[in-house]
DNA sequence: GTTATTGCAAATGATTTGCACAAGG
DNA sequence: CCTTGTGCAAATCATTTGCAATAAC
């Protein structure tokens, strides 16, 4: 975990006054653990797994503390849930590619396309605050030699790719 | 309404062995009876107030399958439901802003964006198929002016502002 | 000691679904 | 006819919430 996290939220909770506790601290570990996007019920299961018993209601309120703290990000991936993305802090401005065939999800950073989404921003008489760019694209992997690694993989390792329920 | 769209569906649903009904014009027409996006619970509405006793659960089952034949588009605003959007027939790649402050959205279009993100997409080794741009963003008015004419249109209304429930 | 936090189970709210009846082709 | 579509009410499913018990500070 990066370590300016506990901080970052300490100070956050100062702030607001609010307490400091051990299942929140748990949360927060377990969220930052992996770069990996995750929805609150997976989140749940990876604290449950490591012989925690913290609620779920707990989880779901720390998940809505900490995008209300910027730490996390709530993202749309097209299922029907919301998926965290805990990579904001170190890329403070990446988008997502989905691949619609392999459900992959590519994180990916472009100065350009921040400026140029500003530029229009300004255009329409508004002040930027933030984007959420998602593109849905195809494997030219899949297309040109038939097959896609990582469609593959999804199907042997058995992770349900995100689709509409 | 848009002339083309009983005809596209109706092309639709030959080609899927679907069949053509009261209920379906119906809502297809309330659909794009105006240029506003819509939930599917106010759309149920609209076609209710037409005196019509169209269910609830043919709205949701006509709604799916105008997504399917891409004459409706699903976008995310922030609330928890769906909205819908009939204006992509009209502009096939516009992208949203919305204001933080009043909830207004602004529709805009943009080459550059599209241009430069279909190169972004090639880039990482896919295929662009479609992409979400939604720009969340602050009146310039209010921060000005102090007020914004939009934000006090809504309070007026009574309309609620999209915010996360 | 106060006040915020937690766990539990029940509530919510949008969306979906099973089923019996109705209607398109 | 044969199959798809509809209405209804019940079911889902992620998420939220009321409340009594606990734990920060």
């Amino acid at each position: 975990m990066e370590s300016g996290i506990q901080e970052r939220l300490a100070e956050f909770i100062r702030r607001k006054g609010l307490r400091r506790t051990g299942q929140r601290d748990f949360i927060i570990k377990s969220a930052f653990s992996k770069d990996e996007h995750f929805t609150a019920e997976e989140l749940f299961d990876r604290v449950r797994k490591s012989s925690s018993d913290i609620s779920r209601a707990t989880v779901y309120r720390t998940l809505a503390l900490l995008v209300e703290a910027d730490l996390l990000r709530e993202i749309d991936l097209g299922d029907n849930q919301t998926t965290y993305d805990p990579n904001f802090l170190e890329k403070p401005s990446h988008n997502h590619l989905v691949c619609i065939d392999c459900g992959r999800v590519v994180e990916f950073e472009d100065a350009h396309i921040d400026l140029l989404n500003d530029c229009v921003t300004r255009r329409l008489g508004f002040r930027p605050v933030r984007q959420t760019l998602k593109i849905e694209a195809s494997c030219e992997q899949l297309r040109l030699n038939g097959r896609c690694p990582n469609l593959i993989a999804s199907r042997l390792s058995g992770k349900r790719l995100r689709r509409k329920r």
